[in-house]
DNA sequence: CATAATCATATTGTAAGACGAATTAGATGA
DNA sequence: TCATCTAATTCGTCTTACAATATGATTATG
């Protein structure tokens, strides 16, 4: 924004530098349909003839590109685009916020809000038994070691949402579980359990209200010890 | 995956380039708590130092890092890590899945549920007021051109969960309710004005668990609507 | 002395050329 | 036919040079 005399405002020319036009180039192959996921692109050589620009403006662009996970590049074997996203790209983002804890809490509430509802629509018999078996591993663990069941339970139901475009948030944030799993000095393994059995019950029965209660509440419940723990420091 | 004789299998070496390898190094300033949002990082001349690499790799690695929203360069200005990510990064990135309209729908979904449970919690009276102000757009209006009312009666839901992790989905998500209202022949002004007085008055009350229940009768009868003009395609 | 204009410089932006590295396809030999 | 070797394709990395942009310092003017 450039303030003028008067109150007259102009937004400031954004930075276009030419590697980002070339992106918007060749996303634009993507969403006007003239290439698809999985197709290849020309080569670097034909991309520079054809988009007139020099091999580092290129090359910048697709490494851009390759950051967010839309293309990956081989040695003699091309550039293709992806079929989905993976976890790298949203990892790499969240670092940006790694020292907001409670900005991490509640995304991870508000994704997981929203994916056990989804869970509850479409989940698998075969996940609902993995789901069990670590509600299972939690409730046998006998040295409050169950950090790993723990984080498959919430996994499994996230994954179970099958969803590409969602898919990659997951890991980078079920990551952040392990941070904070450590900032739990006191583990209450039959509470958790309970949460989990009662979110389990509601997926078997596949109620996507239920299913949103009790994940609500276990999650608050986290929630509102970590930023205890949080507030102390 | 490269098969061996036998049943051993062993995974192909990542491909780890040297741009890649320098954005996981500056990542790690962030991870590490050595540089925070906001601060200036060393100019190009001295990362090549210190990280040992030429020029046009260590610039692809913050052309990622650009793409990614984690870093913004200016000539002669230097590069700061930012503060938070922009909506660009997750709109490029959902340029893959623009053709499969399913997962769009269901990945909002997703999300909006998850933030309207969000929003309840923290939602300011101001933007109460603006929601409504939204509601009574749609109902007075007279030509069933309310699409722009709706979208906004969205996004005040989604950006009242306030979350700087989220925040970039929000706006590139909701230009995909652009493309889908417009898939919607038929318009029922009356039945959005219900669907979304109900959600409003959950807001009110501040209750995550109405407000969820709203939300998903809402969107789970526009998926219904969508999929169903989808699979007529 | 204060303000405006000009110049120098810091830093990023772009290009060209060269060579290296990785991988695949094709040719050759057993 | 299969194994091995070679050539070619394509990306990966580096060096060098110049351009563009924006800020700070200096100079000129009122």
């Amino acid at each position: 924004m450039v303030e003028l005399k008067g109150s007259v405002e102009l937004e400031t020319v954004k930075r276009n530098t030419l590697p980002k036009q070339v992106v918007d180039s060749i996303v634009q192959l993507l969403v006007s349909g003239q290439l698809k996921p999985g197709d290849k692109l020309p080569s670097e050589m034909e991309l520079i003839d054809m988009l007139g620009v020099s091999r580092p403006v290129l090359r910048e662009a697709l490494s851009s590109l390759e950051a967010l996970e839309v293309i990956t590049r081989k040695t003699r074997g091309g550039t293709h685009f992806n079929n989905k996203i993976g976890s790298n790209p949203f990892s790499v983002m969240l670092a940006l916020s790694i020292g907001n804890l409670p900005a991490i809490i509640e995304a991870r509430m508000a994704l997981e809000l929203g994916l056990v509802a989804m869970a509850a629509e479409k989940i698998t018999n075969e996940k609902l038994k993995r789901l069990k078996e670590t509600i299972d591993e939690i409730a046998g663990s006998v040295d409050n070691n169950y950090g790993e069941a723990d984080k498959e339970f919430h996994r499994i139901i996230a994954l179970s949402a099958d969803n590409p475009i969602i898919e990659g948030m997951i890991d980078p944030l079920l990551i952040t579980h392990d941070k904070m799993d450590r900032q739990i000095r006191e583990r209450e393994r039959d509470v958790t359990v309970q949460f989990h059995t009662d979110i389990y019950n509601a997926l078997v029965n596949r109620d996507p209200h239920e299913a949103f209660t009790h994940m609500y509440r276990h999650l608050s419940y986290v929630r509102n010890k970590l930023l205890q723990v949080y507030q102390n420091e």
